[in-house]
DNA sequence: ATGAAAATGAAATTCATTTTCATTTGGCAT
DNA sequence: ATGCCAAATGAAAATGAATTTCATTTTCAT
């Protein structure tokens, strides 16, 4: 999915991912799962990306860096990682399966251009004191939300105006 | 899916109704296409709802209405619905293609419980507020937005403070 | 080093969604 | 009213993403 960003992030550091990585394998620990050099690729490859990525389009970034790796391996690390907070679902209105990672990223929304499927992020606090409001408003312990804007970009505006 | 409720509306009133059919009779005539029995059952039993209905839900409505009725005739005119504008398609965490309508309904929100999937309509002016500044600043023609809160409900929380 | 438990990945399965196709129906032209 | 034909219908088949299975390999505590 094509995606465009406003705001000038790095990439995710190496003392972040160093961060994320120790998060993962508390959480592996925990659980009784076992570290895997897999495990390991997955991970990094999936920091550095900032897109909502499908299982199927991380797994084709995976395998440039290991092709011996497998698209079920891909599939299950993504799980593992959204039980440790380090992804999650977006669901998007294609259906698809996608996750982002959330490491250093949380507060962050999505445009999405109904036309060509862009999307831009933009940062809202407003949109974070909502939750916390209306969370205590409605006795519920909110924890995250999902917020989109759908509509239609200046590019397609410009081109369906040509178009006339 | 589970879901209560938090206003008071009336079910989709007898004058709405029409109005609704005429909006959807107008895109059919508008397209070229046809008039029929079915199309008419599908609309009438999708605005009785007020819930996130699967493809499959509205189906199992609809043939209590009418048993002839088949699985493929509503999913098609679901599309058709959400090609008017009588229906929108709501992205949910669980990934499967989830309609409402949005006759007399927009500018509702839901909150979402992760733990039994019970969700809570809640209405808020501000995020349409949002929508269109961030619309305005981000040169985007903003037509409608998804915002969804999740967490853990009252009775969950009791649940599992029980279970300690 | 050893072995039990877990991980891997290819292949098979599941299941929602979408398409195909033979048949029926709606509605315009006559 | 009747005929025509494009569209609608619905059962069944196809598709494709998500998930599970299982034989083999790897990890890691001892």
């Amino acid at each position: 999915m094509l995606q465009t960003r406003i705001d000038d992030h790095a990439p995710t550091s190496r003392e972040s991912m160093r961060e994320a990585q120790e998060i993962f394998y508390k959480h592996l620990k925990r659980v009784g799962l076992k570290h895997t050099d897999q495990r390991d690729t997955i991970l990094r490859t999936f920091l550095e990306t900032r897109d909502h990525l499908s299982t199927d389009e991380l797994f084709r970034l995976v395998r440039k860096k290991d092709s011996k790796i497998g698209f079920t391996t891909v599939y299950r690390t993504l799980k593992l990682l959204a039980e440790c907070g380090l992804a999650s679902a977006v669901p998007f209105p294609d259906g698809m399966a996608r996750y982002e990672h959330q490491f250093n990223r949380r507060n962050h929304h999505h445009m999405v251009c109904t036309e060509c499927d862009a999307s831009v992020e933009f940062f809202s606090p407003e949109v974070n004191k909502l939750e916390e409001e209306i969370g205590r408003k409605y006795h519920f312990d909110a924890t995250r939300h999902n917020f989109q804007i759908y509509g239609v970009c200046e590019d397609c505006r410009k081109k369906s105006r040509r178009a006339i």
